[in-house]
RNA sequence: GUGGGGAUAGCGAAGUGGUCAAACGCGACCGACUCAAGAUCGGUUCCUUUCGGUUCAAGGGUUCGAAUCCCUUUCCCCACACCA
């Protein structure tokens, strides 16, 4: 509990919610709204930046109650995967760093050794978690909590279930898939075990299969194969160790010619290659190859720009396409024929001579030949157009023609694929990785089109927040291609049908919301006479699909009828348009939240396909990046700790809208935070149901404020921007508040007053939830704030005279606030205030009745000018003005009469000194006063 | 490279054709309270000072009127995978 803020009792809170089971909800009447958050990965504490995408979603279901909604919200915990695990075996092996991290959160040095089993994690974490949780409020059906992996039987047969429904349904397939490989560890390396080369991902070429005189074949990797057509001669390194090997291409044996680094990577790729003999690049420059789509016999020429360390160390050369080729050629002297396949614009007939010579590149060493090829390739790829050198694709594009031709080729036996790096990638061994197919794998066949047409069309039925999020879900559903969803180590799910594989962890996360919904039944079954060993697949199936004949699966699965009948309707329920708000950082839009939305598409109906994601930016503290070596990171119950749990949920709240901009936790607002809720429910003490019978126009003038700021809060919760319900709700409606109390003097109605309080403490109540229970107590509400509903309107318009006594009153003050200060005046000691004059009226009365009737400007003006000459000056600057927005200042001389006398008394009290009213005619000097605009003289 | 998002006063951040010199919050400054500090409360915070002037990355355009619409330029951020 906080010092500051001792009349917070957040424990008594929690328990009286836990009491009265308020988050437990059930299946009934009202239209139901589920929430949820992402199962977090239980390794560590919750952070601040769980705590802001959390607060999204603990908010939105408070606010849905408020509503009437019966909200599903409850909170499973993810262990899937291999990090614990190695975590776990890094305790073991004493390693000092995870040790010293986890004695950096606190846990006691006795305590570590229990952390060399996976399971502790799993059960310290998931329990940190969750007090952590319970800490800040979370209103949760913990009756329907859970974690992964086959340490919890129902949730291991549900995601078995599952699995062998996607397999059933075709949506699983075998295959192998390239990685960037490690030769030293001997396994795949993912972006975080690099030295070098993060975000560089294995790139599909072709190899065109040139041959000698022997019949050997010459592969030369290339990214263009379509340019095989236009190949003047071959490149080889006269310098480079080449070697002899055999080769099992498309089932076939091959003598290869290649580099002695491609041994490796062929052998990782799958073409079994066996060494005959080694020789130097030189040896190979005599030979003629034969091409094998033109058959023109091309000549071996001597390269040293050929890399011996990626691709084949074979290269063929486009001089018309390609300017290292062309530059290469010039500079060796040889008139060799030179082909043009593609015609760009802006180029002329030799695209590569072209940029050659307009770049002034000397020699094929010249760095600049980098971007030449870069931007020519670009061009070509974009803009080109195949000409007749290529009969079939004459005309068409490039990239089309590409598409066909590499098919074509592969076809005839020309050309293979090949897996390559574009740069270097160097692994924590120090070792330089290569691309290794992995065979036998399981994917998701998320490349399959007809699974990305349901998936794009679940996107398009659905809500985002914020909208502009939508497009990223397209763009990734359509890139994504097929994941690879077993894994061999680690913990979680055993493939059904291959138990010796492992589902992978974002494979097993994509449809568990679903089963949050019977959740309580299969955790806790005992209490509903479940024997979860007897639960199998038919249970699933009828649960979730509603196939199967209910006696059959109450036989096979132990559970009567009649309760199978009532899972299945509280899956019916809830789970009717899948669930209605889940948030997450952004960064899982890419995998996980696809993901989601492929399965759903994938295993159930529409009806139960999602309706509402949303996603945040990441957290930053005080507007800098959170992180463990700047020492700004504050974990969960840290910041509760320090800034007290309500102050900390504002603080959150308060952090961003609904934006994939970074959001930023103001610690500065959070502590300052908590003396605003004291004097907040010290205000409400005092004033609550206190005050005056008498309604006046200001009385009228908060009521519509009041109901103005419910709509607007209202808006603002259903689209989750909890910054800007905060604006409305507390800073906005503190400052009506304050000029409510100075135009009334502190003399409140007591109506509105307490209306007022009751409001702002409801519309804070999904974010202030502790704070509103206490308030709800303080002023002997009987009921509950969390149920208390949401505030309603008194829902009447706001009248004229109030409208002007607002607009005239503000404006007064403004002004008058700024004589004084100008003039330096310590205090006021008279103070008059002049109306317009009789004329002034007149022409707002003439204007207002002309902007109703004349719609051209000119004709306005002209009849303005007729009937007022002496005003033509005002007329011409101030009409523009109004011309299309309306007159504001319009109103009639004696209402201004009747509204400044009104405010005499609360002028008076505010400038304490004497105020006199004067006319015009009264005050007798020209002034600058227009109808609502008075004139103000400050002595 | 591909795709997405930005640039607003000291800072953060609203604002998408007209009550916009631009909400609100922080910070700063002044004042009240206090022995004092903190907290709290009141006020000020582009320049001028009831007028008016110059602003919303830069330049150009559309319009009676632009922070807001269009074009160009510059700069910044995020994602790009086999993993939580």
């Amino acid at each position: 509990m906080n010092d500051e803020h001792p009349s917070l009792r957040t424990e008594h809170w929690h328990r009286v919610w836990e009491e009265k089971g308020l988050f437990l909800n059930n299946p009934d009447e009202r239209t139901k709204f589920f929430v949820n958050f992402p199962f977090p990965y239980v390794n560590g504490y919750p952070h601040l930046g769980h705590l802001f995408s959390f607060m999204r979603c603990d908010v939105m279901a408070r606010y849905k109650r408020l509503k009437g909604f019966n909200v599903l919200f409850s909170q499973g915990f993810h262990a899937t995967g291999q990090p614990i695990v190695a975590a776990a075996q890094l305790v073991k092996d004493r390693d000092e760093k995870q040790i010293a991290l986890l004695l950096q959160i606190g846990i006691p040095e006795s305590d570590i050794p229990l952390f060399e089993n996976p399971e502790h994690w799993i059960s310290f974490f998931s329990k940190a978690w969750k007090e952590d949780l319970k800490k800040a409020g979370a209103s949760i059906d913990w009756r329907r909590s859970f974690i992964t992996t086959d340490i919890n039987p129902p949730f291991d047969k549900f995601v078995r279930w599952q699995y062998n429904k996607l397999q059933e349904k075709g949506y699983i397939v075998k295959g192998s898939h390239p990685v960037v490989w490690c030769p030293k560890a001997k396994q795949p390396i993912g972006d975080h075990d690099r030295k070098e080369g993060e975000g560089v991902t294995p790139e599909e070429v072709t190899l065109v299969k040139f041959t000698d005189s022997k019949g050997r074949v010459y592969p030369a990797m290339t990214f263009r194969p379509e340019t095989v057509f236009g190949v003047s001669n071959m490149w080889i390194n006269p310098e480079g160790e080449y070697v002899e090997v055999e080769v099992l291409d498309q089932k076939r044996k091959q003598i290869w010619i290649v580099s002695k680094d491609c041994v490796y990577s062929l052998e990782m790729q799958h073409f079994s290659p066996k060494e005959l003999s080694s020789l130097k690049g030189k040896e190979l420059l005599d030979e003629e190859l034969i091409n094998p789509v033109t058959h023109d016999k091309v000549p071996v020429l001597p390269a040293s720009f050929v890399d011996m360390s990626n691709g084949t160390g074979v290269v063929m050369s486009v001089p018309a396409h390609a300017p290292y080729d062309y530059v290469a050629l010039r500079d060796l002297k040889k008139e060799l024929p030179i082909i043009a396949l593609i015609k760009v614009s802006g180029y002329g007939k030799i695209p590569a001579k072209d940029i050659v010579e307009r770049m002034g590149i000397k020699d094929q060493l010249d760095p600049k030949l980098k971007e030449a090829t870069k931007e020519l390739y670009k061009k070509e790829h974009h803009t080109g157009i195949i000409t007749e050198q290529i009969k079939e694709f004459e005309g068409k594009s490039v990239s089309e023609a590409k598409e066909a031709l590499i098919t074509q080729f592969k076809e005839k036996g020309f050309a293979t694929s090949y897996y390559t790096l574009t740069q270097p990638v160097i692994s924590r061994q120090n070792a330089r990785a290569v691309v290794a197919l992995v065979d036998n794998q399981y994917f998701l066949n998320y490349s399959n089109p007809e699974w990305k047409k349901l998936a794009h069309e679940c996107v398009d039925k659905m809500r985002f927040y914020p909208e502009q999020t939508r497009q990223n879900y397209h763009y990734t559903i359509d890139w994504l291609k097929d994941w690879a969803c077993a894994r061999d180590k680690g913990i979680g799910t055993r493939l059904p049908w291959d138990e010796a594989w492992l589902i992978e962890s974002l494979s097993d996360s994509t449809i568990y919301m679903a089963y949050y919904t019977i959740a309580h039944y299969l955790q806790n079954p005992d209490h509903y006479n479940i024997k979860i060993e007897k639960i199998g697949d038919s249970f699933f199936t009828y649960v979730f699909l509603g196939e199967g004949k209910p006696s059959v699966v109450a036989k096979e699965s132990g559970i009567s009828e009649d309760l199978l009948q009532s899972i299945r309707e509280e899956f019916l329920y809830w789970y009717e348009g899948g669930y209605d708000f889940r948030s997450s950082g952004k960064d899982l839009i890419q995998n996980h939240l696809t993901f989601s939305l492929f399965h759903h598409t994938a295993l159930f109906p529409k009806e139960h396909w999602p309706s509402g994601i949303s996603v945040n930016g990441y957290i930053l503290l005080n507007n800098e990046k959170m992180s463990k070596s700047k020492g700004n990171f504050i974990t969960f119950r840290e910041a509760i700790e320090q800034y007290g749990v309500d102050a900390s949920r504002f603080a959150m709240a308060f952090a961003s809208d609904v934006t994939l901009d970074d959001a930023n936790f103001d610690t500065t607002l959070a502590l300052g935070f908590n003396g605003k809720l004291a004097a907040m429910m010290e205000f409400a003490k005092d004033q609550y149901g206190k005050g005056r019978e008498e309604y006046k126009r200001i009385d009228s003038w908060f009521d519509y404020v009041l109901d103005q700021t419910i709509d607007a809060c209202d808006k603002h919760y259903n689209n989750s921007e909890t910054r800007s319900a905060m604006q409305v709700a507390y800073f906005d409606l503190s400052n009506h508040l304050k000029w409510y109390t100075k135009r009334t003097g502190g003399s409140y109605n007591k109506e509105v007053i307490s209306r007022c309080i009751l409001t702002q403490a409801l519309l804070l109540a999904p974010v202030l939830a502790h704070t509103a229970e206490e308030l709800f107590e303080l002023l002997g509400q009987n009921c509950l704030a969390s149920q208390a509903g949401w505030p309603t309107k008194k829902g009447e318009a706001l009248d004229w005279m109030t409208e002007r006594e607002q607009f005239i009153s503000v404006d007064l003050v403004s002004r008058i606030n700024k004589v004084k200060e100008m003039k330096n005046l310590e205090k006021i000691s008279s103070l008059t205030i002049v109306q317009a004059p009789k004329l002034k009226f007149e022409l707002f009365d003439a204007i207002k009745f002309l902007l109703e009737e004349k719609k051209d400007f000119k004709e306005i003006l002209m009849h303005l000018n007729e009937k007022f000459p002496e005003e033509k000056k005002f007329i011409a600057k101030f009409l523009p003005k109004v011309f299309k927005e309306g007159i504001t200042n319009y109103i009639k001389e004696e209402e201004e009469r009747e509204i400044l006398e009104s405010l005499l008394a609360f002028l008076e009290r505010e400038y304490s000194c004497k105020i006199v009213l004067k006319t015009a005619s009264e005050f007798g000097e020209a002034s600058t006063a227009i109808p609502a605009q008075p004139a103000i003289v400050v002595e």
